[in-house]
DNA sequence: CTAAGAATTAAACATCTGATTAAACAAACT
DNA sequence: AGTTTGTTTAATCAGATGTTTAATTCTTAG
């Protein structure tokens, strides 16, 4: 069966911000990419701003839940988290490579987004994964990495490549494939260079 | 003495374009924000695509040029240029906290760009400091990650959280000093993680 | 079947936007 | 002085852009 009308328009414009941005996105680019009326977007979804505020919203949650998904699972190791983690994530990123890039010019523009609507915080800085680290730390099993340096040399080792890729390519004048080979192999690599770090003595 | 009109032009148009993107910045917000007349824009630059591209390689290069000063100093041992590149890039990156989000974004809509102008691949792919990273994998002294892996970990651990500031600091509930300053010990423990991760064994 | 409601369309609208023009003004030169 | 050259200004233009309107077609409940 045919998508609706009212998907269909989603899915183009989902395409189209993410690729251009909202300014960049005019609303007849979505209604030709959506195969409709030009009318049909502001009858479905009443303005343009709208429609992205509504799409925004979807992809920050993505976002975030990608980060999180079983970070709060108290069955699993932290060692399991983390390779599920990078496994999890560089999978999403690869689906949807766009995505970091649209969630940061997103927040540049209005950086109080995430606080309004998400527990971020709560999400992440209080979740399971986040205390075994602590303990760990307070054990002196870890290197006393402050948990925020921590979050950010993690979240950075996974998504920066997919933020950066144009940038990667002309150095090493790699293929799509080919970087999204290196992505899986990541995957592995991750969790090592990740725990090496914590073995760093001040 | 006061900014010549070009100047002003200029100064305002590096402001707008980093805080807004292209298609965000409209002629009359430079010529506001430049207290000049609409007109001059165009007197002095053509167009204001013309001066987005010229705005953009100068950007570009000091991005690329942070990254690479100091890399091909024959004199300086590789643990030396780390901590060299740490310390002149988080300074920069401090100064302009918005350029690494500029330049993917430029990049995203026009990948040739990094390609065509400048001699990225040259000039950090086979730089001095690569060489020696090169010669002591060959010599077992690091452990065998591919060069391009080592830059994706070097570079994301350094830039990823300027471009995901907002994110982090809805996290922790930081200000921007709190955030800078934050920055400032990464100086320091950039070259401690980056040299555990090249000690795992594979 | 048919009337009411929902969906779709082409056209129009008001405003915005990048760029140009012609005139006014200023500076430099002879 | 007057002339030429470069700079600035207000007004204007043509096309783009987000949105609305009124008419038309399609669906569906009675």
């Amino acid at each position: 069966m045919d998508p609706s009308t009212e998907e269909k328009i989603k899915e183009a414009a989902r395409r189209l911000f993410m690729q251009q941005g909202f300014e960049g996105t005019k609303t007849r680019d979505i209604a030709k990419e959506a195969g409709i009326n030009l009318a049909l977007m502001n009858y479905y979804f009443r303005s343009k701003q709208n429609l992205f505020d509504i799409i925004m919203l979807e992809h920050m949650e993505s976002f975030v839940k990608g980060i999180a998904v079983g970070f709060n699972d108290t069955s699993t190791s932290f060692d399991e988290k983390i390779r599920f983690y990078a496994n999890a994530y560089i999978d999403l990123l690869t689906l949807q490579p766009d995505l970091p890039l649209f969630i940061m010019t997103a927040l540049r523009s209005n950086p109080a987004l995430i606080t309004e609507r998400l527990g971020v915080k709560k999400m992440l800085m209080t979740s399971h994964f986040m205390q075994q680290y602590t303990e760990a730390v307070a054990a002196k099993r870890f290197a006393p990495i402050p948990p925020m340096h921590f979050v950010m040399n993690l979240f950075g080792l996974t998504v920066f490549p997919f933020i950066a890729r144009p940038f990667f390519q002309a150095m090493s004048n790699i293929t799509t494939d080919q970087f999204n080979a290196m992505m899986q192999e990541r995957k592995q690599q991750i969790p090592h260079w990740v725990h090496a770090m914590l073995e760093v003595r001040p």
